[in-house]
DNA sequence: TATTGTTATACTCTATAACTATA
DNA sequence: TATAGTTATAGAGTATAACAATA
């Protein structure tokens, strides 16, 4: 909606993608898309990906929270939940009890091996980022998350 | 990695994701996830996608340009470009016309109608942004957009 | 040989309906 | 009846290999 250039097809023309740079929305997919291919070559090495990754943060810095609980926590539906429970289940990074006062339910916590996994992925993450995000200051990325903070959370900051 | 809260399961426990919103990653795709609902409703009546939106704009502002061209702007691949071409000539909103100067490519040009609504879907995006953007001024929404912009480019800026 | 567009394929992410066992 | 977890399924998004036509 804004160029002018408007040629036929010869040799290497540059394209005016001017008009979608503008919206926050395209600029974040863009982003994103770096970014995740980058930090799943970085947590590969640990045999996580980002969603379990996000997944066993919570559960090591709240053990024993229900699956619903946490599926609610990281706005994902709960039967997408299923296989990323499993996943880490079955590489021995959490445990699976029943709850004591309610019997339908898990509380999920993280094995000794999920804790110092975790741990080492951590750090790689925070590399990860401290990398990404070179180009920004302290401020500056600070400034970035509560922005998109505010996108998520909406203009009037609606819990609903 | 950060928070006390060692309860069992017992009610509404609050789950702490503080260390996960210190990543602009974590916070990234959260937010973009509610950008992308929000967006697609808005896109719905034009029978447009985010997918399709982009390309249709792109195709309006370098008009006579080929698939491959417009796929590495996007930076998508092609065979993934095949389907949303073949979607957006399917509505009457582009056409496909061979290349004079190569008859392997295409030259991809917007109908009227294709004009049409890429200007009303463009001016409902516009307003989708001003919406989900509502809580930052226009200074901080350059400022976003610029912050991301070098989260995609790199530290150093590479262009390869 | 290399490139344009294409098919086929596969893997991830996301969303919904419906089931089971418990409550 | 409602909820926790599950299964099955379907739709997008993304990636690679391989092919035909053309360069």
């Amino acid at each position: 909606m804004t160029g002018p250039s408007v040629q036929t097809i010869v040799g290497a023309t540059s394209v005016s993608d001017a008009s979608l740079r503008k919206f926050a929305g395209y600029q974040m997919k863009r982003s994103f898309n770096v970014l995740q291919v980058d930090l799943l070559k970085r947590l590969k090495p640990f045999g996580l990906r980002m969603v379990t990754f996000s997944t066993l943060t919570l559960i090591v810095d709240n053990p024993g929270l229900s699956q619903s609980q946490l599926a609610e926590a990281m706005a994902m539906e709960s039967p997408n939940f299923v296989g990323i429970v499993d996943e880490l289940h079955r590489k021995g990074l959490i445990v699976r009890d029943r709850a004591t006062d309610d019997r339908r339910a898990y509380a999920l916590c993280a094995t000794d091996v999920g804790a110092k996994v975790l741990a080492q992925a951590f750090a790689a993450v925070q590399a990860h980022e401290d990398q990404l995000l070179g180009a920004l200051t302290l401020n500056e990325r600070e400034a970035l998350v509560a922005m998109l903070r505010k996108v998520e959370t909406g203009p009037k900051g609606k819990t609903t």
